[in-house]
DNA sequence: CGCTCATTTGAAAGGCCTCAAAGCTGGTGG
DNA sequence: CCACCAGCTTTGAGGCCTTTCAAATGAGCG
């Protein structure tokens, strides 16, 4: 592993630091690869899961092959609860990453006994609800410029580096989540250089926010 | 009450009839009139809310006036159940509508001997958080013509009219639901109509789908 | 019946996309 | 250790879909 991932991985911020310790006791533990599928659209949907490192996207494809990434989820981040018996999108490692696996049916029970469980995956659900309300403003009435700027806000805050960003994934990752071309995405940081509002490092993988006031008044 | 409104409302469709009995007991009914505001976003988040008939809006907004419908709530959808302390959106009553509010303390103590109710409150936010990422694929990949054809069909289904639509909302409402401008919505309607897909009825309140197999394709 | 607001339609502009090519990066093998 | 190669990123030019601005038409209501 390269010193880059390294740094991208060092810093777990807990996302639901009060409730997780709940579901301490079960789960397995799994590796993934770069790029590794987790569960795919329609599959059985027999377990959910807590990131513990790396980076996880979740993903709902069109039959023509257009691709919206609904979340990026990072350490502390839970996902893969769907509605009914199966996943409603894909989950794939953007980058080497560590998960916990739950198996639901092992909560089935637990969750009529201790109502603690059920507060935690209720508590990381609305958290992803959340998001999700979040998201579809950016996606519905933001412009280019704007979704940018709110991307990098937020996962500067969300991998708890104040002023810095190692971008996890590539541009057509960034692309796929705002809802705009690579190309775009592109111009768009390039724009940001010119305006001195961020600066790139580590071969354009890392993004500094030299001045987070004016990208908080560009996110809109 | 004009005639209109009488027909939108007479068909209930239960959206959760399996598990939504377990909070028959509880909650008190609120009739709302059209363009009422339940609750704003960034009110303490005391009550959540069931519909019973009529629509509700969950709506976001920027500072500059730019909205985002989330959603439109229909007869047996729950809302209102935010993270945190405070609601995350605004919840208006589209048309005239009877929704049934649960406060939310009396929850907190029921839930923990009856587990029953805590899934219903799971059941009904993973159902809002399918929608959610439904409309994200919507907002971020699909044309003008596919978000169209995507919100009348699922209108169509969630209102249990075959193959008619009586719109609850006007199109400046779809527009902020669908990212679009109200001129957008206005033009795309047209071309259905040009391409016999379908027809407008009570002054463009009413939509009939004439073939909902060619819709289902362009939705994409 | 007239007024107001919603909807439709038109024309022009603009932002993002598509197509295309050059520049970089990182990994591989000589 | 360095050159080469494949893939990612950046940059350029042109086009298109949606928006913006504007005005006409239609519907609901006092």
């Amino acid at each position: 592993m390269q010193t880059a991932t390294a740094i991208r991985t060092r810093l777990p911020a807990a996302a639901i630091p009060a409730t997780a310790p709940a579901l301490s006791q079960g789960g397995t533990r799994r590796i993934l690869a770069k790029g590794a599928e987790l569960f795919a659209e329609g599959d059985a949907s027999t377990f959910f899961f807590r990131v513990v490192s790396g980076t996880v996207r979740t993903v709902k494809l069109l039959a023509d092959g257009r691709r919206q990434i609904d979340a990026f989820h990072v350490a502390g981040d839970m996902f893969g609860l769907d509605r009914g018996a199966s996943y409603r999108l894909t989950a794939e490692a953007v980058e080497p990453a560590t998960v916990i696996a739950y198996r639901r049916s092992d909560f089935a029970s637990l969750m009529q006994r201790d109502s603690a469980v059920m507060e935690t995956l209720m508590a990381a659900t609305l958290a992803n609800l959340d998001r999700a309300h979040e998201h579809m403003v950016l996606l519905g009435r933001k412009t280019a410029m704007e979704r940018m700027a709110s991307f990098l806000l937020d996962l500067a805050s969300r991998l708890s580096c104040p002023d810095q960003v190692c971008l996890p994934m590539q541009r057509h990752d960034i692309a796929d989540h705002l809802g705009l071309t690579i190309e775009t995405v592109s111009r768009t940081l390039s724009q940001m250089i010119q305006a001195k509002l961020i600066r790139l490092a580590d071969g354009g993988r890392t993004i500094c926010l030299l001045n987070k006031d004016a990208l908080q008044l560009l996110a809109a």
